[in-house]
DNA sequence: TATTGTTATACTCTATAACTATA
DNA sequence: TATAGTTATAGAGTATAACAATA
C-alpha cells in the first residue's frame, strides 16, 4: 500500500509528463490535434464501440466526445452506424481512410519521442510504458467500475 | 537506443497519463485550478526565478505564464520584487499563504492518487516516479538547452 | 422513468502578435 | 538591436445543463 507521501511526489511527477505530451502534441500536425488523436488510437486499440464507451476511455464528458466524434465522422476517418440493438445509440468504427491518419500521427509522435529518448534503451521504454499501463488500468477499472461494467452483449 | 516501435506504445500510454491527470486536477478545489497548482509547484520546488525560467519549467508561452502569475500575485500566495540587477524582469517567490496553499493542493491530489492505488506499494510508486524523472531530464535538457542555460549570474 | 446522444453556453488553458521598458 | 515581460485576441479542449429520441 503506497503511502502518501511516495503519492505527492508521483503527482509532481505526473504534471511533468503532461509537459511531455504537450511537446508531442506539438510536433502533430493541425489537421490532427492531440484530442483527435487520442479518440483514433482508442478506436484503433479497441475497435467498434459507443461514444459513451469511447467518453469513458477518454475520460471525458460525453458531450466532449460527441464533438470530437463529430469532427472525425466529417473528415471521413470513421463510420458512425446506426446499433440495431439500441436504436438510441450509434456504433462508432475506424475505416481505412482514419486507420492511415491514425498511422501518420502515431509514428509522428513516435519520431519526436525517439528523438529525446536516445539514450534509452527498448528495456528501459518497455518498463516504463508497463507502468503507465498499471497505472491506467487502476485508475480505469475504478472510473468504469462505477457503472458495473457496459453490458457488451451485442458488438463486441 | 529506443525504436520508433516502443516509443510508439509509449506515445499511446503517456495519453493515459493524461487522462489520470485530468482525473486527479478535477478533484482540485476550483480556487486552485491544475495550472495554478503547477506554477506553485515548481516554485516551491526550485526557489526564487525569474518568469522566463518558469515559463520554461512550465512548458508553456511567458505569455501564459504572465497570466498565471498575475493571478497568483492577485491572490497573494506569491511575491513580485523586481530584479536590481536587470530591471526588466522580476523575481517570483513563494511566500508563506503560497506555501499553505501548495501544500493543501500536493495533499488533495496524493490523496486522490493513493486512493487508487491502494495495491501499489511504495517501491511500485518510486519506481515510476524515477522513470517519469528521467523522461523529464531526457526532454528538458532538450529545451532549455536550446538557449544554452539561462545565465544565472546574479540570483541562485 | 431512465438512458443515449446532441447542442448551447461558459470556463480554463494555451499560442500568436503587438507593445513597453530595459539591456 | 535584442531581450523580459505584459496585454489583446483567437482557438483548442472541457464541463454543465437543457433537450430529443429511445429503452
Amino acid at each position: 500500500m503506497a503511502t502518501k507521501e511516495h503519492c505527492a511526489e508521483l503527482a509532481r511527477q505526473l504534471r511533468v509528463v503532461i509537459a511531455v505530451g504537450r511537446e508531442v502534441g506539438r510536433a502533430l500536425p493541425p489537421e490532427t490535434p492531440p484530442a483527435t488523436v487520442a479518440a483514433l488510437t482508442i478506436l484503433g486499440r479497441h475497435g467498434e464501440m459507443r461514444m459513451s464507451r469511447l467518453a469513458e476511455y477518454l475520460d471525458v464528458d460525453m458531450s466532449v466526445t460527441s464533438r470530437h466524434v463529430a469532427h472525425l465522422v466529417e473528415r471521413g476517418w470513421i463510420d458512425r452506424t446506426p446499433d440495431a440493438l439500441d436504436r438510441r445509440s450509434r456504433l462508432l468504427r475506424l475505416n481505412p481512410h482514419g486507420e492511415k491518419v491514425l498511422a501518420a500521427s502515431s509514428d509522428r509522435a513516435a519520431e519526436v519521442l525517439a528523438a529525446h529518448l536516445s539514450d534509452w534503451s527498448d528495456d528501459d521504454v518497455d518498463q516504463l510504458t508497463g507502468l503507465l499501463d498499471r497505472l491506467r488500468l487502476s485508475f480505469g477499472d475504478c472510473r468504469t467500475g462505477a457503472h458495473a461494467h457496459p453490458p457488451r452483449t451485442h458488438a463486441n
